[in-house]
DNA sequence: GTGAAAGCGCTAACAC
DNA sequence: GTGTTAGCGCTTTCAC
């Protein structure tokens, strides 16, 4: 029925080792012999059955993806970067929707882990201690894209939020403002910790502080962000540095809405830089980072860690930008 | 070094069947003998080789999807639907971007085939006559979501485009409006051809008629709005229906800057019904397509397919609904 | 440069 | 209810 590579062999009156050799471009094959067994390949319309070579080589050539929500944009974009560079190295990606709950996390590591893929890459939200457990007790590379453990110990690709954050609120203070407010959601501990960290060390120095009334955590949804105002806006807030796009605009658009003008009442500015900020107006100013690349890198580290390759370096901060664009002065 | 169902039956002092029958829940097994298994692999911390499985059974439990583009928010809304209900029924789903891009759509499925998926997923895009080749000579069930042949002999779910189209067009004339125009894109070229065969039906019936000149196709993205609108404001149009949402809203955003009223002077109504139309003042009309459900349906459909079920109908039409919203008088 | 043969870890008859 | 055995389709020594 289906074609082996026993047939292959038979039809080109050559062993199964040599068709194998020719199928795996091994260049201990004479030309005329591996010609005659393309030729039959060809005819027989041969298609190697990746299951039983990965149960003899014990490699995959495939990757598992744990991502927290691929309908979600920021997410979805990077799940792009990486796949491109996956086919680019020959892996095919098993993607898997976790909602970032340590439960579903690990049910999938464990299908993952079963399905003998050759590395997981591990995308934004963050690490429960399980997980992490889990993560360092993988018998495959695991790497992260979009955030780290506390201890930062872990392959990973990031932008240096904390740096961003400060620029950003530096700015802000120079412009005289002095009521600041956070608005971050359940999926990214590690921008939410490190943008905070970041205004509070600029608002510190400035005799300004952060309060708890200020800080708004959600889902990072764009009807959240009409809660985070509604939240907010007691406080009378001139700035509002927010990790989600889609929150973001929900909260511009809540605020218009009380009748506060945008930029020149309140200033936004988030950390995602979807392709959405581009989409509403006034624009959103936001921290550029490389989504694309975000998830690039980071499986091309993990093509690294899965080849052996030499890592010069395990955590990579990438470069953002930040673009001011409508929602700030 | 990894534990296998041979270490695991020599340490419950039972056959390696009995171990499988366990690990698959044939109840053939005395509750003692099961317990003592389970016992076993609960301390040896014993994980099946899903390879070894798939290539003893001929079942993968693994499904290929092909998809345009994961980074595109109306394709990513259906690769959630699908996953969710994949994961209901214990597949795995290897994801693939095609760019709609015949070439690579061929690799792509080469390699799910050689990795014996037990069925693929076709995910919007247009079919073209090589592709569509392939999934009718495909071993393994195919289903397309959001698009169809143009015999629409395969297995798919879809909306019906030609009446959701109509209607709109229908209202909008009853408006008194006379020159319409059609934006779309090359992502689907069924939602394409239906919705402009919708249009040109009421227009017709109605004296009025769709010109060549006031049809742009183009990639479907918020920039190409901007250059749809460009394209299309000397044929002065009173209302463009658009496929695709981020090109209406550069449609909206290009008219707006051009000082025209939305939707005063010119109304805009899509068809994809992404978060965006919610997140743009004004908001976007649209058709309401049950996007999640799309692909949620199709891997239902899928799975139907895999497990020998009854299929009732093979070419679902699923609901939508119309709202108008700011875009539309 | 090529072939023979032994697995990879599991399922699925079939026998008892 | 449980065990034995023969593969599944390939890679990978090891000979020659």
């Amino acid at each position: 029925m289906t074609i082996t590579i026993y047939d292959v062999a038979r039809e080109a009156k050559v062993s199964m080792a040599t068709v194998s050799r020719v199928v795996n471009g091994n260049p201990n094959v004479k030309s005329a012999t591996r010609d005659r067994v393309n030729e039959v390949i060809q005819r027989l319309n041969y298609r190697p059955n990746a299951v039983a070579r990965g149960l003899a080589s014990k490699k995959t050539t495939t990757v598992g993806v744990i991502i927290p929500d691929i309908s979600n944009i920021y997410y979805s974009e990077l799940a792009r970067g990486l796949e491109d560079v996956a086919k680019m190295y020959k892996y095919q990606t098993i993607i898997s929707n976790s909602d970032n709950d340590p439960v579903k996390e690990h049910e999938i590591f464990n299908n993952l882990l079963s399905k003998q893929v050759d590395g997981i890459i591990f995308l934004g939200g963050t690490l429960s201690g399980e997980t992490l457990k889990l993560i360092e007790s993988a018998p495959v590379p695991v790497v992260v894209s979009g955030t780290n453990d506390v201890n930062e110990t872990l392959p990973a690709v990031n932008i240096d939020y904390y740096k961003a954050s400060s620029e950003i609120t530096e700015r802000l203070v120079k412009q005289g403002l002095r009521r600041f407010a956070f608005v971050g959601g359940g999926y990214s501990a590690k921008a939410l910790k490190d943008v905070q960290a970041g205004m509070k060390a600029v608002l510190k120095a400035n005799d300004l502080t952060l309060s708890d009334h200020a800080i708004y955590i959600g889902d990072e949804q764009y009807r959240d962000g009409e809660k985070a105002f509604s939240h907010l806006k007691e406080q009378k807030p001139e700035a509002i540095l927010c990790i989600s796009d889609e929150q973001a605009i929900g909260i511009v658009h809540a605020a218009q809405d009380a009748g506060l003008q945008v930029p020149e009442d309140l200033q936004i500015i988030s950390f995602n830089n979807t392709r959405l900020v581009q989409m509403v107006r006034p624009k959103l100013s936001s921290v550029m980072q490389p989504l694309y690349d975000i998830g690039a890198v980071g499986m091309r580290l993990l093509t690294k860690y899965m080849n052996d390759e030499n890592i010069e370096e395990k955590n990579v901060v990438l470069p953002y930008k930040i673009d001011y664009r409508g929602t700030t002065r």
